[in-house]
DNA sequence: TGGAATTGGTTAGCATACTAACTAATTTTG
DNA sequence: CAAAATTAGTTAGTATGCTAACCAATTCCA
């Protein structure tokens, strides 16, 4: 009603088009024994050219580490990636590329790309620069923490908002040791 | 390498802006005890004024049936929906939306389209249809099949396309009942 | 320096969506 | 009309992602 309809769609469309994407690339990378998520992790180590930790990864891709853990399981039990302890921070596992990764990872970048170019095919570089523009400016206002600027108290400094704002034991919880699920 | 830098952003971006987008409606909606893919459901329903069979709910949603089943599972056990056998066609189970639904569809709505407002808000109307031009552009390229037009016969009819071009049973198995599952 | 806070990783449990394969009902057709 | 094809819904199994809660190691600081 108030809305219009420019904007009644934009939600639907922003959705059904990354997720269309998403599709047409898994569909592609299938029958390499790949997907969009594992793809993507492996872009990222290849083009940091070293190690990385799982936090970084995570950072990376834009998703919360437990994502990442079972992503990372994923990849090793295919052989595509290694794990190991670090030895200067005992916390740590550094994520390497598999020799199988590396032999094949040209190929799903170009896969990648190709796509790309197919869909982006004859639209205007500026009408896709304006495009851009417009969906990096809804993210950034969409992570954004609401709070923050609601109360004018100090309560601040709780969210580091690197991608969608969430410390890692929420805020409100004392947790005072009640819901012990390992013993000891 | 040869992408350039337009190019390389592009998919990430449009990925990322849509999962923070999703990731913010059901920040919001969490408190009513809903989700972003709930709330489509009920809109949908809503906005059809009548019982929908859940083919045309996923039609209308974009997914595939079997994604239906279980959201309608989820939205049936919470009580928002009620589904029922039809008389005309024993196929068929009719959606409708319950008396709970009815009451907060409201409520839910003005959310989404506040929220819509708010990561739109000051971005030049023409920018916003360039950018939903593209998208809707990308995206139905990428819901076209690759074959499809790789081979002239007229093999046309097969896929309706609604939304990412899918048969329900695989276009290339012949399924010579070889893997029955449930015996009979 | 020693306890508190932070950081890296994990597990459990859930939500969402997919494909493959299946059953039951209806429509199409030879 | 009966067999074949199609359509609606389901189940099973998997992938991807999330939050909450946790442990272990490290770092901060009083």
């Amino acid at each position: 009603m108030s809305g219009g309809e420019t904007t009644e769609t934009f939600g639907l469309l922003l959705h059904g088009t990354a997720r269309a994407w998403r599709q047409k690339l898994d569909q592609r990378l299938k029958p390499m024994g790949l997907s969009q998520a594992k793809w993507r992790t492996l872009m990222h180590l290849s083009l940091a050219g070293d190690a990385l930790t799982q936090a970084e990864i995570a950072a990376r891709l834009g998703v919360e580490e437990p994502s990442v853990v079972t992503l990372l399981h994923r990849l090793e039990r295919e052989d595509w990636i290694t794990r190991s302890n670090s030895q200067r921070d005992r916390r740590c596992k550094m994520v390497l590329l598999g020799r199988r990764a590396e032999r094949v990872i040209p190929q799903i970048n170009s896969t990648a790309e190709t796509l790309r170019h197919e869909l982006m095919a004859g639209i205007p570089i500026s009408d896709l620069q304006t495009c851009m523009k417009v969906l990096a400016s809804i993210r950034d206002r969409a992570d954004k923490d609401d709070r923050l600027r609601s109360n004018g108290e100090g309560a601040s400094a709780r969210r580091l908002a690197r991608h969608n704002g969430q410390t890692k034991r929420g805020d409100s919880n004392p947790r005072k040791g009640a819901i012990r699920r390992g013993s000891k």
